[in-house]
This record gives C-alpha cells, structure tokens and sequence, in this order.
DNA sequence: CACTCTACCTGTGCGC
DNA sequence: TGCGCACAGGTAGAGT
C-alpha cells in the first residue's frame, strides 16, 4: 500500500532514473487501459502530454506531480497510486506487465510504466499543483511540532481516523498510522481531546521518526503481503504475533472500517 | 464538524 | 479440485 515513504521512493526512482526522465521529451505515450485517467477525455491527454518535456518530479502526501513543459507553458501530470499503483522506470527493453495502464516513452530511451492490479490508480492534469495540495494538509515529512500541535488541537477525534485524514496531514496511510500509534505508545480509539501536551509530542515524534525510517529503508516490508522496501513494521499485520516490545500478542480491531493493530498493553487507553 | 457507509477494483486465501 | 465469497484499503461523495 503505497503510503508516504513508498510515493517517495518513486519520486526519486523518477528523479535518477536512467536513461533519465527528467530534461527529456515524452516520445510516446500509450493508455494501455484508459480508465487510468481521470478528469479529462484520453485523447485530450495524449495531445496535451505528448512531446513534453519532464521538468521535476515532486511529491505532496501521497501525490506526485511531474512538471510538463511546452516551451513557455508548464503544467502537471498529477499521479496517485492508491491501493495497488506500481511505477516502474527503465530502458527501451522493459516489457509491460499484465496489470501495465499507462506506458511513457522519452526521447532518451527511458521508459515509465504505470501499473495497477486494481485499477484504483488515477493521473490527471493540473495547471499548478496547489490545485490538488490546497485540498490536503501540510506534508507529514514537512510539518514541524508546533503547527502539528496546533492543529491537533483543533480537533476532536479518535487519533487513528484523525492520522488517515489527508486533510490533516497528507502521507500517512493505514500502514503508517498504525506503526505511529504503537511508536508514540498511544491507544488508536484514544481521542485528541484527552491528549495532554507530551502525548501529542510523542505523536509528532512518532510520525516523523517512523517515516523517516521508512524512507530510508525504501519502503515497507510486510512479509509475504507488500514490499517495497526494507522497513520491517512492527504491529501492521501482525495480530496474535508477540509485541516487539512486551511479547504479549498483537491485537486487531476495525476503526472505521480499517484493519487496525495494537498493542493493548504498549498502547493503553488512558 | 464528526462520523458512517458505499462505490470503485481484483488477487488472495479461506471454508465447504 | 474447484467453487463462492469475504477481505484488503485510499479517496470521493452522499447520508446521518
């Protein structure tokens, strides 16, 4: 599941692809499924996308944004990998997969492929990315302690739906959400109003550090279920399996509607 | 405003 | 072996 840390790692994937992405045109551009983009007609797409030239690759949450130019005008391929989106970058020789969507080719030889099993994935174009941030809270790599604070304040709800508002804090999934909770040691139902100070910093802390790592280590690492990277989680996943931390068994229960895992113990409803 | 539910999808793994 | 089905979840949008 594509959170963060993992759309992170596909930015900078499309940043020192090679052959390169960035400062090429786009040569060739196929709607393997069309469905894959949204808001605006495919043929449209095409027309508009096609003979760009890759300026940037950015990342808001989990969005990515590629910078398109046509001389002087510039505008944006906004990206979403949802559920199952997969961007995979190499040479002329790379083969599309059974679940391959879009297919870019650039004039330096590179290739990007969009895949998704589940078709949940969507591009689209904008003329400026705040067209799609402005929507979304601050990035959770990009907020610092005290709008965090602040903004936690504001609210009134149970920390796990709160951690998966992009609204709040744009980047953290199911994945996340659950690993920061155990991190800062608090109870996923635990409401932010019964929140003192040093629990919303253990929070903050808590986010940003098992972020970070993710980031550094290339992704999650479920064991036999997603990888991406080498980040080991340590309650996603895990129900009935020891507590890393106090060997009692991780405990699952459904928060609105999502899986959620915890340790009862670690992780004590105050 | 907080929340719940549904739709969108398909690969996986379970029970029978 | 094979079938049917619940399940996984990010987001939008509608409803409570």
């Amino acid at each position: 599941m594509p959170e963060l840390p993992e759309v992170e790692s596909v930015a900078r994937q499309c940043r020192d692809a090679i052959p390169p992405l960035l400062g090429h045109a786009i040569g060739s551009l196929e709607l393997i499924w069309p469905g894959v983009v949204d808001g605006v007609e495919q043929e449209r797409f095409l027309q508009i996308v096609s003979g760009r030239i890759i300026r940037s690759v950015s990342r808001h949450g989990k969005y990515l944004f590629f910078g398109l130019a046509d001389g002087n005008d510039l505008l944006f391929m906004a990206l979403h990998l949802r559920m199952t989106g997969i961007v995979r970058t190499g040479d002329a020789q790379m083969q599309p997969g059974p679940h391959t969507r879009m297919r870019i080719g650039m004039d330096s030889g590179a290739t990007l492929f969009f895949d998704d099993p589940r078709k949940f994935g969507r591009v689209w174009l904008v003329n400026d990315p705040t067209e799609v941030i402005n929507s979304l809270g601050p990035d959770a790599l990009e907020i610092c302690a005290g709008e965090f604070a602040s903004r936690i304040r504001q609210k009134g709800r149970q920390l796990k739906p709160l951690l998966l508002d992009q609204s709040f804090v744009a980047g953290i999934g199911n994945i996340y959400a659950d690993e920061s909770l155990f991190q800062a040691g608090l109870h996923p139902l635990c409401n932010t109003r019964i929140l003192d100070d040093a629990g919303i910093g253990r929070l903050y802390q808590a986010v940003v550090s098992v972020l970070q790592e993710a980031v550094h280590a290339g992704g999650a690492n479920i064991d036999g279920v997603f990888k991406a990277g080498e980040y080991a989680v340590r309650v996603y996943g895990r129900e009935g399996r020891p507590c890393v931390n106090c060997g009692r068994p991780i405990e699952k229960i459904r928060v609105g509607q999502r899986g959620t895992h915890f340790c009862p113990f670690c992780q004590p409803m105050p």
